[in-house]
DNA sequence: AGCAACTATTAACGCGCGTTAGTAATGATT
DNA sequence: AATCATTACTAACGCGCGTTAATAGTTGCT
């Protein structure tokens, strides 16, 4: 059990004094240090194995170099979540450069204002990003006015913090466009979520606006619920069913959830696309892969995470960016389970 | 910018020393504090909205109350992982009760040492989890004599850092000799990951002994290494078909590469379990709503992020299990994707 | 020589908290 | 009455580091 490593000992081999070694270490050039004392220091720190305490450092600088990734969810909700990994992915990538950490937190609905306030006044993390906001968070006032930075991956009108999403709105109609220019005109929907989530309810009114544009009126029998996770979109599709409506093309706001819509439907006997046509939306991974291939929604969770945590070190530098929310692209992914209606043929024989 | 409420505040308002207000909160009882004392301070600390800082009790107490889950693997190999959401999910779960925090970070081959050392000796974290470790992995050796606690979630040989995991190896014998029972004796194998992570290792051998077992010789021509992702799955399978080989079924030792074989079968025109049968492993959400549903190895994520951390918290206090790994059972469960050889019919009709 | 203007370095304070050693006050025991 | 134990609290130090204000050392200029 050796003793730890402090600033001292390196400066004491170094022959200079503990402030010598934190310029040298942290490239302070306000006050000049000759190359050769430099250069002492760094080998003195090499020979000990020094690594300055993160804890000390964060006390004295008033910076923890966390960032904190709270998702609005609980963590069975968490479990099957295919997109999660590409959020994580991107952050972490983005964060490995500055060399900053990732506090993951999730929060259950009813604790936000309490876990936010924990989070910021104990300051254990320099900025946070706020996975799938909910609409009814209580706790995001709380949050306008932390001075903590702060990005909402996800849209909440009327807040003032700043956030990244795609434009889930635009998205949803141009899927919906797609399969009512294949003909359909009896389209179901399955959100992704519940609709304090906002990425919900603007799926859905996208959904709305493309049937409005096309003169097909709007039948909330149409419409399901799902909660994330694949068996919810099962359940979603078997209730759809079961309630006998017609309908010849479902635009599902999840991949994940129109998975297992794909399941309730091959378990009806009915055939993607022949029958029933799909589409998606967050492109996940499998969609390509599935069968038939899932018409979806590309949306690029690296890319959101990148986008939000650039967006997240600008305000943590302080130089406000001009505009409040980044708008990411999206682009329609035309794959084997949208088809033109009435039209049957082997599948995958357009590929 | 009002100033941050300190300790010092709390003590104030009370009318008492800042110690006390440590005991108080801290619910030290070693020293007695008169009840309406402690009521006092309470009050006073809810009054102000006071949190004690992260980084200075970090300091003072030597302890973070973050807990590090280590990814050894690039994030671009963690974007398309339906597994890593089970674990955060069982461990976001069970960190929650003890309001720990969550470090997540991840290594690239070649920087272990560098990063453990970092990790451990800044003290970022009081304990750490090791995901999907390497058997080349250089680091490990440092972090037995690192005096932090450590959990490995896969196992090493001649490690003596605690593991938690399932049993691959017997499992995936189980799962092949449910193929040989079925009839199979030309089987091909699909790896999870390259051969350096012991999970794969362990895989493969546990399909070695099952066809030694019965009596069928080892084929390397029938092997392929996939890692991690559906498209190496894609790749693998392809690879096998066109090669000419003959087999009948695969061992997949992933759900999810599986389901990248799924796609090469089905574009190569090739009937899942009527031409060949197929059996997983990890036993993913998505195993059951895939068509046809995919024959796997159950393995719960969350059950091996619970017990990990449960290990963790008993190394942390200090008190040393009888056992330096624990094994998790495993259960393979039949689904649609395997069949007798041989025997057609319609898909799922068993069901 | 004398003064200013740098350059290189350090002493010393503060970040906010946990904790030990100690004090004052009260009650119990001899 | 004197001693001791117990209760209820506090003063003061240390955790390891960043940083400011001050100090010695050097060079340039008149």
């Amino acid at each position: 059990m050796s003793r730890r490593v402090t600033s001292q000992d390196v400066a004491d081999l170094a022959g200079v004094s503990r402030t010598t070694v934190s310029f040298v270490l942290n490239d302070v050039h306000r006050f000049s240090i000759r190359p050769e004392t430099a250069e002492k220091v760094r080998l003195a720190a090499q020979q000990l194995g020094y690594y300055p305490n993160a804890s000390a450092k964060a006390l004295a600088s008033n910076q923890t170099k966390n960032i904190g990734l709270i998702i609005s969810r609980a963590p069975q909700y968490i479990a099957s979540d295919p997109f999660l990994p590409q959020i994580l992915s991107g952050l972490l990538d983005a964060l490995k450069e500055n060399s900053q950490g990732l506090l993951l937190e999730w929060v259950e609905p009813g604790q936000q204002l309490q876990t936010y306030l924990e989070l910021t006044r104990a300051h254990h993390i320099d900025g946070m990003i706020l996975m799938t906001p909910r609409l009814d968070d209580p706790g995001l006032r709380a949050l306008e006015e932390a001075d903590i930075p702060v990005v909402l991956m996800g849209y909440i009108p009327g807040s003032s913090l700043h956030s990244v999403d795609v434009d889930n709105l635009a998205a949803a109609e141009t899927a919906v466009s797609h399969l009512i220019k294949l003909g359909h005109r009896c389209i179901a929907c399955i959100t992704n979520a519940a609709l304090p989530y906002t990425s919900a309810t603007q799926r859905l009114d996208g959904y709305k606006i493309a049937l409005q544009k096309a003169g097909i009126a709007f039948d909330p029998a149409l419409v399901r619920e799902a909660d994330f996770d694949i068996r919810s979109g099962y359940r979603a599709m078997k209730s759809l069913l079961e309630s006998k409506q017609k309908f010849t093309a479902v635009f599902v706001a999840s991949d994940n959830v129109a998975l297992g819509a794909y399941s309730a439907l091959s378990e009806a006997g009915l055939s993607i696309p022949d029958d029933i046509s799909i589409v998606g939306f967050d492109d996940i991974p499998m969609a390509s892969f599935v069968s038939p291939t899932l018409t979806s929604v590309a949306v690029s969770g690296q890319e959101i995470a990148i986008e939000s945590y650039n967006l997240l070190t600008r305000l943590m530098r302080g130089d406000l960016p001009e505009s409040r929310s980044v708008t990411l692209p999206t682009r329609l992914i035309p794959r084997q389970s949208s088809r033109e209606i009435g039209r049957r043929g082997k599948r995958g024989a357009e590929n």
